[in-house]
DNA sequence: GAAATCTCACGTGC
DNA sequence: CGCACGTGAGATTT
């Protein structure tokens, strides 16, 4: 998960990435490197030579040797680049730059690189203009254009660079807390300088003219902190981390120079099947780029070997590994697309062929073997849903047996075992006695669905003033408390306040796991803020004292509002808004009512997630009246992007130490098997 | 000649 | 359905 943790200072010397980059050899020949040059394909728009022959070796553009299949070789190294870049003094940056020793060594380089270099801007213009001693990062020409204010925030320079997994987290959530924030001001037209019409765009470029980005160098092969199987919801995500450059255009590629000569070389694609792609497993035919195809008022005319299509060309000659994004329908949000990253292809073969009477470049994608499975899964899952093949180890097809809008599997592909032990499934909270009425509460007055920035609904006022989902139902950001519509508001039940009162969205599936039981994983994509499930089973009277600390204290299926949990931010950063901070820190919430349910004998899906000290899922309390009674409802709502039949975790957090009646508490704590680097080791 | 600036192509997401 | 948008490469200007 974790891998290759940050460099969050001056690599040492025998850092493997940085020497990958630095250790370029010059493409001194426009030639593929294979061993035998008798197997060259001749460059041709023909048939590709099949598989290749037995002793063919990949062509690493940055390597002399060959490593690992998946992973670019390293060489031997020079000192770093970094260690040059470090420091942002005008001096050390021009040391970087004018130091031909460094690059000089390359009579050809990746013009990529040398563009990602942050700071060659600044460097030379300050070699021009020695005053300007801002040691402000250089960053895009449009950021420089809009006098923007660089503000670096956390990520370094050299994470700016490459990446890695938790700085590739890092900026994802960042951005998706501003995406939705961005969202939530449109939805409410609360912005004065005119409407956003692309939150996404916007937060992307915002964050991106504030350096808040990875993987600016460009390369050929895997990046950084961005696993296979990873999912995106907008285009400009893959900006942002670096996977794939333009934010429209489907082909990126870098010149590669040479003394005599230049051309493109493909490193990424982003596939969209309705461009008339064919996708199937391993194998995608993608189409060039250009021609005017299925543009409504234009003339579609020939498409020309030039940019991305010529990339496509010369790695098809070169036989180099591009990185492949698939965009597929988003079933939660038809309108929209999810992107996900399938790992790295080779072109076997390229053709041309006639649409609407004109030529049309097409590619063969030939996915390198060992990779672990992403769009594949994909395929099978929607063979499940479809009927056509069936889960292996399907155990039952709903084990809530209607009891939820939407069936929930339960599998077991790992062992014999038949199903967990009995329960009762219930969708929602059971509370063993009934409510005070001290506390009568009104409903909103809004007659058909509330209106995001109506300043006359009292819902959304109690939510101080904004709305807490974006118009797709998503969470916008945690809070204490959130209060949605209930039973007393006018309002219809799609109102789009009462996301965590109706019931499941994605397709879920309580499955056997290796080692923790059984687990609880989704079929569909989540998308970061989306509402997973609520926490259902019977509150616990907490004053019933010592006999109910008992019953919680033998309970597997207990949840407890008043533990102790991990803090982590979520939300979007006010200042990137240049908004004020409000007073009440992300981090130390505090919980309005204690609650505590168990689901022991009676609960829902809820029950089935397991404990990660990593975890993807978070809980947040909802408040919504019913029948004048403040109820009080623990809903679970996605941390990050969950790609399908990713295990759903949270914090389960840990007893206060002062509840620890002699070594009980400490019994009770299990070892933790989430796995993750910085697992805690117990929980409970 | 090189750097700064402009223009164009590329679809997407609402 | 039509609008507006960001990026990188190439063209043009300074």
């Amino acid at each position: 998960m974790e891998a290759g943790s940050g460099y969050n200072s001056v690599p040492p010397s025998t850092s493997f990435d940085k020497s990958r980059v630095l250790d370029v050899k010059p493409l001194r020949s426009l030639k593929p490197v294979f061993p035998s040059a008798s197997e060259i394909p001749p460059f041709v728009c023909g048939p590709p030579n099949g598989p290749f022959p037995s002793g063919f070796t990949p062509f690493y553009p940055f390597s002399v040797s060959q490593g690992s299949p998946m992973q670019m070789p390293m060489g031997p190294v020079p000192t770093p680049l970094r260690a040059f870049r470090s420091t942002q003094s005008p001096e050390s940056s021009r040391a970087f730059d004018g130091d031909d020793g460094m690059d000089g060594n390359a009579d050809g380089y990746f013009d990529g690189q040398k563009r990602g270099a942050p700071l060659r801007g600044s460097s030379s213009s300050q070699r021009k203009t020695p005053k300007n001693r801002d040691t402000k990062p250089s960053l895009s020409y449009a950021a420089r254009k809009a006098s923007v204010t660089v503000f670096v925030g956390d990520i370094s320079q050299v994470d700016r660079d490459d990446g890695n997994r938790e700085v590739v987290n890092r900026v994802l959530m960042r951005f998706d807390a501003l995406r939705r924030r961005l969202s939530q001001m449109e939805d409410a037209k609360e912005l004065s300088n005119g409407i956003i019409k692309r939150a996404d765009l916007k937060a992307g470029n915002l964050l991106m003219s504030k350096g808040i980005r990875t993987n600016m160098r460009r390369k050929i092969g895997a990046v950084s902190g961005v696993e296979i199987g990873d999912i995106f919801f907008f285009r400009i995500e893959l900006c942002v981390v670096g996977l794939h450059a333009p934010s429209m255009s489907g082909i990126d590629y870098l010149i590669v120079r040479d003394a005599l000569d230049q051309e493109p070389v493909a490193v990424s694609i982003v596939s969209s099947a309705e461009y008339g792609d064919v996708e199937d497993g391993d194998i995608l035919i993608y189409s060039g780029q250009g021609g005017n195809f299925g543009k409504r008022d234009k003339q579609a005319t020939d498409q020309k070997l030039e940019r991305g299509n010529l990339a496509l060309e010369r790695s098809f000659q070169r036989g180099n590994e591009i990185r492949v994004v698939r965009g597929i329908k988003d079933v939660a949000n038809p309108a929209s697309k999810v992107y996900v990253y399938d790992g790295l292809y080779k072109i076997q073969e390229s053709w041309t062929e006639r649409k609407s009477g004109c030529n049309i470049f097409k590619y063969k994608f030939v996915r390198m073997p060992g990779q672990p499975v992403a769009f594949a899964a994909w395929k099978s899952i929607q063979k499940w849903k479809e009927g056509f093949s069936s889960r292996v180890g399907l155990i039952l097809p709903d084990l809530t047996s209607g009891a939820e809008n939407i069936p929930v599997s339960l599998v077991n592909d790992v062992d014999g075992e038949k199903g967990p032990a009995h329960f009762t499934y219930f969708p929602s909270l059971k509370y063993s006695k009934s409510f005070d009425l001290t506390q009568p509460s009104f409903g909103c007055n809004c007659r058909n669905a509330c209106q995001p920035g109506d300043p006359d609904c009292s819902c959304i006022r109690k939510n101080e003033g904004d709305f807490p989902y974006t118009s797709n139902g998503v969470l916008v950001g945690r809070k204490p408390l959130i209060h949605e519509c209930g039973p007393t508001c006018p309002c219809f039940p799609n109102c789009k306040n009462r996301v965590s009162q109706s019931g499941l969205k994605v397709h879920l599936e309580v499955f056997k796991t290796t080692d923790r039981g059984w687990g609880l994983r989704s079929w569909d994509p989540i998308r970061t803020g989306t509402f997973i499930c609520e926490y259902a089973g019977i509150v616990i009277d907490k004053g019933k004292g010592k006999q109910g600390g008992e019953e919680v204290e033998n309970d597997e299926y207990v949840f407890d509002t008043t533990r102790v949990y991990n803090s982590f931010k979520w939300n979007y950063e006010p200042a990137l808004l240049e908004e004020e901070s409000s007073n009440d820190s992300e981090e130390e919430y505090k919980i309005p009512s204690p609650l505590i349910i168990s689901a022991k004998n009676l609960g829902n899906v809820a029950r089935f997630m397991n404990h990660s000290c990593s975890p993807n899922v978070f809980w947040q309390p909802v408040l919504y009246e019913h029948n004048n009674q403040s109820f009080l409802h623990i809903a679970f709502f996605a941390i990050r992007h969950i790609p399908p039949m990713t295990e759903l975790t949270y914090d389960y957090g840990t007893a206060h130490s002062d509840e620890a009646e002699g070594s009980s508490a400490l019994n009770r704590k299990k070892k933790c098997l989430c796995g993750s680097s910085n697992c805690h080791g117990y929980f409970g």
